[in-house]
DNA sequence: TCTCAGGGGCGAT
DNA sequence: ATCGCCCCTGAG
């Protein structure tokens, strides 16, 4: 494995809190699947060293980096937080969460599953598919599937995403697939001008995507930290711990949200919400 | 064995 | 604006 200095990052909660469906904790390492490789983490217990490796394809550090956000600053970021007792408390307690670059078309499909889902439902829904259309790759004797090629899921029978359970979902996801395919051109042109209002609306034009589908999508695949994705868990938080409105609506929560906690609004969310989910 | 909610969104009223 | 329903799984 290679090794390099790592700030003191909380794994456990990056890797396995629900921002990200590709991790797998095994004896103390962390095997993912991200792009075309399953790549694995281990960390000192300090949290001072990553060790890490990449497979088939070994030794690609690009890949590491660019995930993990290496090179970036955090104290930074938290610097643009607000004073507020639950952030603190939980950057006190947690240490440093990261928010993972996620590949943007692995992330829109896999948040087509998670309505109506949980954590544990997703993971598995999302490997089963992975095991049915994904590259197949082994890493100490172990078999891992990587996130199938999005015209792999545009062209597959239906039926094979059905067996692979993901239920009402496989609609939205092969189709989600399809015109992701078509898109290329339009996806081009985002990506030359990118805006977050311009990314929104196209997201909400595909079918299953609604405000917070498209707000996972946006910070997790696109790297928008200014979002602030709100389950009914989370607005059931806001509300009671910042007493907001008990009728207050998606979208004015969030412009409040982005207001209090400034332009790494959905960073801080990360801390949030870990902090009231375990200290309730 | 059975019921039911689980990190929403859609379509019909 | 509100309200069933979507498919499947595991918890109780």
């Amino acid at each position: 494995m290679n090794s390099i200095a790592f700030p003191k990052i909380n794994h456990e909660i990056t890797l396995l809190g629900g921002q990200s469906f590709a991790w797998d904790k095994i004896n103390e390492n962390y095997y993912g699947f991200v792009d075309d490789y399953i790549v694995k983490l281990q960390f000192d217990d300090n949290k001072e060293v990553l060790y890490w490796q990449t497979y088939p394809e070994n030794d690609r550090y690009d890949i590491v980096r660019d995930y993990l956000l290496i090179n970036l600053d955090i104290d930074n970021i938290h610097k643009t937080f607000p004073t507020d007792k639950y952030l603190q408390t939980s950057i006190d307690k947690f240490g440093k969460i990261l928010i993972l670059k996620q590949n943007f078309l692995e992330t829109l499909i896999s948040y087509l599953v998670t309505p109506t889902n949980n954590i544990p439902s997703i993971r598995y829904r999302i490997r089963e598919m992975n095991k049915r259309l994904g590259r197949k790759v082994v890493v100490d004797d172990i078999e891992f599937y990587l996130f199938p090629k999005i015209d792999q899921i545009a062209e597959v029978p239906i039926d094979i995403l059905l067996e692979s359970k993901l239920g009402f979902h496989a609609k939205f996801m092969k189709s989600a697939a399809q015109k992701l395919v078509k898109d290329v051109r339009d996806l081009e042109q985002l990506q030359k001008a990118p805006s977050i209002e311009l990314y929104r609306s196209y997201l909400k034009s595909f079918a299953g995507i609604g405000d917070k589908v498209a707000d996972c999508v946006l910070i997790y695949g696109l790297g928008y930290y200014s979002e602030f994705p709100l389950d009914v868990w989370g607005q059931r938080i806001m509300k009671k711990y910042y007493e907001l409105d008990e009728k207050m609506k998606y979208n004015d929560m969030r412009k409040w949200i982005r207001l209090y906690f400034g332009d790494y609004a959905g960073w801080a969310g990360q801390y949030l919400f870990e902090y009231i989910r375990t200290t309730k």
